[in-house]
DNA sequence: AAATCACATACGCTTGCGCTTATATACGCT
DNA sequence: AGCGTATATAAGCGCAAGCGTATGTGATTT
């Protein structure tokens, strides 16, 4: 069995965040991913496109023999809230640099 | 020498994120930080630390024998713009389902 | 039904991560 | 100076990630 990846890791492989950006901007048949990474061959990306369905970041819908796969809406909102506590550092961060080049 | 590390791998270990987390309260020495993950090693936490001091995510300060670690504002910065895209989708879908539990 | 296409899985290999133990470095105290 | 304390680095190891080659599986075509 693979082990059980979480989102973070699954985000933090380039060929991966690679795949999820073209996902963004439409959905994509396996084959096109695939072309999309000339440097990987076949097996490799579908391995990745297996990690991003594991964490539900992507999802698949056969269409004949053609595998559709599209981005997930609320994948990386795990991410998102992880974050969001820190957010509140670079706000103030750069709310106080303001501050300061406005007092000068 | 060691691999270079960049933000989104830095931040896929979980030991990584529980520090980040304390640092999140407050500053603290790398002594607390250590003690803070008892089945880690001193070594061990050192070198997470070193990770995160690479990738910009935490800056340290001496303070006589001590280093005093603290978050940097804007370190997770880059992973939030790399979100920033994706987030309208799960915004989108939000609205949708809304749009959909009133209309029915 | 046989061949082909699109994709997934199996297997073996290499490389790098994270860990521990051992050691270095640097400061503080007596 | 000598010794404990606080932290970082070195060396070595096990294990899992990611890769390619080979093969399996199901749909399509002829």
């Amino acid at each position: 069995m693979l082990s059980a990846v979480d989102v973070f890791e699954a985000v933090a492989e380039p060929n991966r965040r690679h795949l999820l950006g073209l996902l963004a901007e439409r959905d994509r048949t396996a084959g096109e991913l695939v072309d999309s990474l000339p440097t990987l061959t076949q097996p490799a990306v579908s391995r990745h496109l297996r990690v991003l369905r594991e964490v539900g970041l992507v999802e698949v819908r056969p269409d004949g023999q053609r595998r559709i796969y599209a981005l997930k809406p609320d994948g990386l909102q795990r991410i998102d809230d992880w974050i969001t506590p820190y957010r509140r550092f670079w706000r103030d961060h750069l709310a106080a640099l303001h501050q300061h080049l406005e007092n000068r």
